[in-house]
DNA sequence: CATGAATGAGTGTTCATTCAT
DNA sequence: CATGAATGAACACTCATTCAT
């Protein structure tokens, strides 16, 4: 039934353009941020022209203001897409967490490795650190969308620990940088000194972490707290 | 006899002339390198202009491209002078070092800030952070400069622990970057986020490093490996 | 009969699309046309976007374009739309005229002010303005569609007023513009420098026309010719 | 003496050139200036580009913003140039001025011509009502720097006036505009619609200002008043 | 040697116009 | 016929670099 089928191919195509240009307006901008994240973090945000976005995005400069009013609003929505617009999920599922403290940092360093540090979302801190005092508008806009919830995320959990006698008391200022400087330090290794320096490039991000929260719950020191589920360490 | 004089005349000026270029090419590359330390530092190699590079070294802008060919040899000369050097006399220092090895590390941070972190070197890291990737030479020599002896220092400080069995058995290579990352971290707050970030802007340098040390040394769990707590400092 | 049927239909259809395209190509522009000329007449020709002239006409930016081939034929057929062609019932209406030919003068003021000045029509002089460099084949039609039969008329009335011994003898070419100017700069002012001049914007358009008038009549000297003072509006 | 010429020569070299450096300063914005004038009255100021300035002004788009910051204040000092910085002068003329006030409003008419009207300063009055909508902030220092004094000053000379007993009472606010209307009116023929209209392009301006000037003492009436200084009407 | 006026390529952003659906 | 997504030419403004003095 060549009339039906051909019929129906129209049908099919028609349905398929409608889902397409339904799509169009996620897709487009999806390719747009992508390609934007790229290259902001290899080049710094001022340093990438908004031409080679939407070049690398297959469309031209016009249709990257079509869906972004400016540079800036494309940076942000950029950091929203890969980062901030994560944290209340990330949130929910440290409510519902009822393991051990300690399991549970292993698991925030572990559920941060697989959603931020193995993506390309990685090269926003380091993008962040460069441009931070050009840019202003968009540091402040880091500081309330990541930089905060981020803290105050580690925060929460760190006195989870001490509540429940699993961690000594201590200064949780200070304390999340020391949960999160070694993250943001790995992020980093891999998006600007990493291309350069082999000790870095050559680090194993799983061990990395693993060392990293070994440290954090039982530090250097040669007794190591009983209880800890003991990584065993491994001399190369 | 005119001639002689004559000759001696221009002979001395000409000597005048020379000590005088020698002097400059000192003196003034000395105050446009310094400039250009903190303008980088500040705002990154493509925002910093080379005017105000010269401005503030108290030349023109003209003077600034007789010393240096381009903006780009401008950048490579300030990472390179400002790169320290000193690994020598540091390994000496610790080679010389008789008490304990958790004192030897927390000399080791201590220093670190005093001669790094506190001073307009700690702008470096930032620097080669945001430009690795466009300046590779650079970051080949940094890597070589740096990296590479900073690293071997903490790692033989982290062997000596073990040895004397201060502290547990460990992966030296991931060992390294837990005492490391939060110093460069420190140091990258101060010139780039920390501008517009409260909770990193307020951060007191000798309570985070104090903290850092605890935590290397005895982590964050309950039962903090005993003899280690104690947080006096110990010269060398 | 399928055949017949569809063709029936189609004609049918065909028809109701004829008429439907009749309809539009005269309500479609006209509502186009009727946002073309606010906006022209608001912010100029260059500042003028078109999508802005098609959304305020409740259409998109292609359908404009479907009507007209360009943005300068937009503006061409606003300008022509727009310039009154009423010159002929106009001067009819002073070919009837029985009162003085001052109370003729107050009468042309006055009803330049209800069918021009007070109407839309009165931003097509401050467009002719701004753009007559730009498009002098549509000064050309200004000036022969409005200017020379305006000032025909305006001269009619002071040859009369002459002939009767009501107006001094005068050179009429430059009389008429004596009384042409306020007029217009009236209209200027009110779609100009009268959005941010408050000396402008606050002017009462009655009493600057009666202003006017008088000006006209006796000047500002001291001694006002005698039987003009009078601001009674005459009827024709 | 060959060499001494030639010294004699360097040195009026060296002078020429201190004395062309000297001047650059004053003489590189003059032709800028002039060339923006030029530009702005004959394209409007949006549809003028900078570029076409510098390049008129013989210099490169470069220099232009070494002297101006910004477009704007391109044509802010524009009109400085060639408006509002003459009122300083204006306004002492006039203090000093004891002759009748329909001589010194007669005096008034004739100067705005010469310094004004027969320049290409005359151009600027049509610039602002065609760009004021769009460029609120050029409007407001228009208005600030040229409607006010203008007005400010004409307003006096009818304060005069009637306070000497040679002008009838009057609603200044609106005898202002008596004065000024045929005056920017006389200004816009030459700039825009008088390049087409033939009977505006052949406007004689002093017999233009002449018939203003009589207008305005007395008006149309056939008995003007006494005292005036007429000026015999002329029928072509 | 030192200057700073001059340059012009390069950037973010706008908007008339086209065209596939 | 009507749409609106896509285009790309154009423009104001910046800044590294040059060079005549």
């Amino acid at each position: 039934m060549p009339h039906t089928h051909s019929h129906s191919d129209t049908a099919d195509a028609a349905q398929d353009e409608h889902a397409r240009r339904e799509r169009r307006k996620d897709a487009r901008p999806g390719e747009l941020l992508a390609a934007a994240l790229d290259l902001f973090v290899e080049k710094g945000f001022a340093a990438t022209r908004v031409e080679e976005v939407a070049h690398r995005a297959g469309v031209s400069k016009g249709t990257l203001f079509l869906y972004f009013p400016s540079k800036e609003e494309l940076f942000k929505a950029v950091v929203r897409e890969n980062i901030s617009g994560r944290f209340a999920e990330w949130n929910e599922e440290f409510e519902r967490f009822d393991g051990s403290t300690p399991a549970m940092l292993q698991y925030c360093l572990n559920s941060w490795w697989d959603r931020i540090g193995a993506t390309k979302a990685s090269g926003i801190p380091k993008l962040m650190m460069s441009e931070a005092q050009n840019f202003p508008e968009l540091a402040a806009f880091y500081q309330h969308e990541v930089m905060r919830p981020g803290t105050a995320l580690i925060e929460r959990i760190l006195q989870r620990g001490v509540a429940r006698g699993e961690f000594r008391p201590m200064n949780y200022k200070y304390g999340v940088f020391m949960v999160l400087a070694p993250l943001l330090f790995l992020a980093m290794s891999k998006h600007s000194l990493g291309a350069c320096c082999d000790n870095l490039a050559s680090l194993v991000p799983e061990e990395y972490l693993a060392t990293h929260f070994e440290t954090l719950i039982s530090g250097f020191g040669a007794s190591p707290a009983p209880g800890t589920t003991a990584m065993e360490p491994t001399n190369p």
